[in-house]
DNA sequence: ACAGTTTTTTAATAATTTATTCATATATTT
DNA sequence: AAATATATGAATAAATTATTAAAAAACTGT
């Protein structure tokens, strides 16, 4: 999962540096926009991959900056709204926002929507069928199936998730600690035997499948899918 | 991937060694600087990849180091901060710090906090591909092969190294203590005739491989690969 | 919340691979 | 030629991995 990238949008730079500092710790890039001016182009020079736009702001307001990256880009817009305004008038007037948090809003929220709102909308990470295929064998991380010659065999769920890091990028040699990290994720606390193990079990079920390719050890380096020379 | 080096800097010992302990399970290097003078002090001989900082300390307080350090380089700093501290004095002061941990903490958590800040500010050298080419030899470090003809030539990993870091600068002589330190690490400890029998193996692969270049002894200094002029 | 089941992790040891040392032959420098 | 340095081959040591079984943890359905 890349990083995103937060493009921050108000005049209030309390405000701006409070949500810089929750979404950087939830591991957000961001960037910040004093104006709707200095918004747009913005926009255009940082690329965002999700927007956090007040409404009220100097030179350009929201609704204004809004409508004038929606000419320009699907990019998902959370509005920052002051209390009293209505549902409607936000999302109603056809703006084209996503999604609104209203003022004073729970920092922790916000992340919250931004993560909700990337998830629904980045049609890339969760709507994309996750697949690897070589050969005989066929790797379904979106339904999470190992398929080898036409028959599912069934699979953990960490094997699996292995077997798939590893045949995504065929070739490249792993080591177990970037294994962990990149499979098991960060949290992980633990000996990195395990991945030993999970490898076996993974051999023991695709052996013999093809001679295209194999997981094979590198000694004192780790392990990767590699894929024979013809 | 290099080892990573953690400088450590709380004036509370048991929880610098708690850190030590779990940074070098996780295969960090680890100093520690047991109050703010020594901090910068060792910033400095020490050259650490990231720093995990304390705010109280004696002599200079963490926001001081912080700024210290910050004057002299982009170090990623994780600021270790007491429960009660405000985000906004920690981060919206401009300090410079990358993220922050609030006491007590979980040391999983601070390891993980620690890879976090380290890829994304370290220029994620993980994606560039490690290969050298010279004729019909071509070395990988991305996937541990050594290539000759188009043919995969089986190659223990402190082989592929040497041979490495020789062609990745023809020409140049590398002395056996410099080849120890750049290639074995400085951990290393034992005779340097070492060399001698890997460059041997190396030959043994290598030999009329190609008339371009050659390992070449300089005798008295070091060895070196040299590509011939035509 | 519980008992049964599956998955993941740990631990121990056997097997393998790699690295280092050592003894000696060969080569280079002075 | 003497002294110093390197090449080589074999033996040894060290480190790493495979394998197995068992324990621990995470799930499942009730």
């Amino acid at each position: 999962m890349p990083i995103k990238k937060v493009l921050i949008v108000d005049d209030d730079s309390n405000i701006c540096e409070l949500l810089r500092l929750y979404l950087e710790k939830d591991g957000f890039k961001t960037v910040i926009a004093n104006d709707g001016e200095s918004a747009v182009n913005m926009f255009n020079t940082e690329e965002p991959d999700i927007i956090l736009l007040d409404i009220m702001l100097p030179k350009l307001d929201g609704w204004q900056v809004c409508r004038a990256i929606r000419k320009l880009s699907d990019v998902p817009i959370i509005m920052l709204t002051a209390k009293g305004e209505t549902f409607d008038k936000i999302l109603g007037l056809d703006l084209g926002a996503d999604d609104y948090v209203t003022k004073p809003f729970d920092s922790k929220e916000v992340v919250a929507r931004v993560k909700a709102v990337l998830r629904r909308t980045s049609g890339n990470d969760e709507n994309v069928e996750k697949i690897v295929k070589y050969d005989k064998l066929v790797i379904n991380l979106t339904n999470y199936e190992l398929i080898v010659d036409g028959v599912a065999i069934d699979t953990p769920p960490k094997e699996l998730e292995l077997i798939y890091h590893l045949a995504s990028n065929p070739n490249k040699v792993y080591s177990r600690n970037q294994l962990l990290d990149e499979v098991w994720g960060f949290e992980y606390y633990g000996g990195s035997r395990t991945v030993d193990v999970h490898i076996k079990r993974l051999r023991e079920k695709l052996e013999n499948v093809s001679d295209q390719w194999t997981i094979k050890t590198v000694c004192r380096v780790g392990y990767k899918f590699e894929i024979k020379q013809s």
